[in-house]
RNA sequence: GCGGGUGUAGCUUAGUGGUAAAGCACCAGCCUUCCAAGCUGGCUAUGAGGGUUCGAUUCCCUUCACCCGCUCCA
């Protein structure tokens, strides 16, 4: 099938703006980086996705691997909670890091990943001639940075490298360790003098001196800036520091928080889940493509609490169990992948995690990250416990035990999966009218039918109107008797409308009307009172 | 945050230091008995701000947004 010159992307941005899917937030003010409003149809998408995922979590959840249904109850908590909570959760130190670019080499580090060492340079007569800072990330550049000195003091007799002694170990030892030649020191004159330090331990002078990792000027590294991915507020009239706050940056830390209510209220108990849909607001660095990485983002997320000896078996169940979700949702086999998150790249406090990736077309080849089922272990429990001395453990009255359970966390995000399923359900197809339409999942679809009128005349838009009156109290649908029937199926097929019901000549006299099915093309007859039943059946 | 690119109507494009053009879409009317038909009419644009100029959409500066690459993604 030939393609157009623009890129899939591009082709579908512009089918979201123009069938009113997605638009810039705060379009006709220029925009605003990092935001994205969803319009009319893009709502509804999302509403039904949002709802799709509840039905599947809280009201019919699936069967466990114990062979019992999963017990999920549903909460909604405060966008803004206390600030001792992003204190508990780790967002606040982690969110901190301060990070340095390099002008030269364009890079970025975070500021005490860098090692920063001061390198004297005296003459034969051990005076001064001149201080200079070198830094360096990975210990190989170390290596070259030494190996260039010493080379450097070969060539010109007259300097003296001196460096200090390294701070935790001997400078022999040091060198063994970092794998330096053994006879790095005797080619070294004199005492050494090699002052490592973090950069941000540096003053701004010295900072200002220092020449970067991967940079061959001195100078070139800005000074730390903080990257704090939280957005924050105040409470109250007084802004101060006492009366700062947060807009969470996920959901589930207030599922946290609620735990315990919702375990002495709820009638549940280990293994149960808790499950919360909502905004989560993050300052991301760099806002890109589309909907995907946005500062104002929701999430579908659901902690399932386990016994700590079940985490693993529960990890497991809960990974296989979301990645066939979004089969149903779906999500082609082919693209979506199960990422296993690998020891070193984890979150410090979790067991497992395995991300589920999309191969979005600005991805691809390769996945982006769609939903992140992470094994959390009893961490954020226990940061609560030890920050609130609240004690969050369960007991278990039956087998006389007390423990903080464990916590699978299968979060997903809800603005992505609707860029998933839009990616999936583009078609183009020159072959038809409509070269551009939506494979929707038709239970997914904004509108599930339009009903139309074959022309405006001879009684057909009131026995339409009546079919769509009665039908839009069970199904949304769209009455539509404007321009011409071919124009009015394309129109749907963009919405990705599964099912078009035109009332013809026909209806008036056998009371039958014609469907025509979205992704064939092709029409059925099938009796006015039967329209709805035949709906129903259809979207199940 | 850095580098590169792009900004003209809802979309796709034209054009110009001197009244901004077209196709499609959209709206209204007519017509129309099944896949963006036709006719008539209509709405709508130089991302924003500043400078140079008699005059700027065009040249210059700043800014904003989007795209690509880096970086970031607890």
């Amino acid at each position: 099938m030939p393609q157009p010159e623009t890129s899939l992307m591009n082709r579908l941005v512009s089918l979201c703006k123009r069938r009113g899917f997605v638009y810039p937030a705060s379009e006709i003010y220029g925009g605003l980086n990092g935001f994205w409003d969803f319009g009319p149809l893009g709502t509804q998408l999302k509403n039904n996705i949002r709802d799709a995922w509840w039905r599947d979590m809280v009201d019919c959840p699936p069967i466990g691997p114990d062979g019992q249904p999963v017990s999920i109850v549903g909460i909604d908590t405060s966008i803004i909670q206390h600030p001792k909570t992003w204190e508990a959760s780790g967002h606040l130190s982690g969110f901190a890091d301060l990070m340095v670019d390099c002008k030269e080499s364009k890079k970025r580090y975070r500021a005490d990943h860098i090692n920063v060492f001061e390198v004297t340079m005296r003459d034969e007569d051990k005076e001064e001639k001149a201080r200079l800072f070198f830094s360096y990330v990975e210990p190989e550049q170390l290596n070259e940075i030494v190996a260039g000195l010493i080379k450097r003091t070969k060539k010109d007799s007259q300097y003296y490298l001196s460096f200090e002694r390294h701070p935790r170990n001997d400078s022999e030892k040091y060198c063994r360790e970092e794998g330096l030649a053994n006879n790095f020191l005797s080619k070294i004159q004199s005492d050494f003098i090699l002052i490592e330090r973090p950069f941000t331990a540096l003053n701004a002078e010295e900072q200002a001196k220092v020449i970067g990792p991967d940079a061959k000027n001195a100078g070139t590294l800005t000074e730390p800036r903080s990257f704090n991915l939280m957005f924050n507020s105040y409470v109250g009239v007084f802004q101060n520091e006492e009366s700062k706050v947060y807009l969470r940056p996920e959901t589930a830390q207030g599922i946290f928080l609620q735990y315990k209510n919702v375990l002495d209220t709820s009638r549940v108990k280990p293994p149960f889940g808790i499950a919360q849909v909502g905004k989560s607001f993050r300052n991301e660095v760099t806002p890109r493509n589309f909907i995907f990485r946005t500062r104002e983002f929701e999430q579908m997320e659901m902690e399932f609490f386990v016994p700590p000896e079940d985490g693993m078996k529960w990890y497991e169940f809960w990974v296989a169990e979301r990645l066939r979700w979004w089969g149903e949702m779906g999500l082609s086999k082919a693209n979506i992948f199960r990422h296993e998150i690998g020891d070193g790249d984890r979150a410090f406090y979790s067991a497992a995690t395995a991300d589920i990736e999309y191969k979005y077309p600005f991805t691809d080849p390769n996945f982006g990250e769609l939903e992140g089922v992470a094994y959390r272990t009893d961490y954020d429990l226990k940061q609560h416990q030890t920050f609130s001395k609240t004690n969050l453990e369960y007991i278990d009255q039956e087998a006389k035990t007390r423990y903080l359970p464990h916590v699978i966390e299968p979060a997903a995000g809800l603005t992505r999966g609707v860029l998933a399923l839009l990616c999936e359900a583009y078609q183009y197809d020159e072959s038809r009218a409509s070269p551009e339409w939506l494979k929707l999942k038709p239970s997914l679809a904004p509108i599930k039918a339009g009903i139309f009128p074959l022309v405006n005349k001879d009684g057909m838009p009131e026995v339409a109107e009546k079919l769509f009156m009665d039908l839009r109290k069970t199904h949304t649908c769209q009455y539509d008797a404007k321009q011409s029937i071919g124009k009015r199926y394309a129109r749907m097929d963009e919405a990705g409308t599964p099912f078009c019901i035109t009332i013809d000549g026909d209806t008036l006299t056998s009371q039958n009307v014609t469907i025509r099915n979205r992704d064939t093309a092709q029409q059925e007859k099938v009796a006015l009172d039967q329209v709805k039943s035949y709906l129903s059946t259809k979207l199940s």
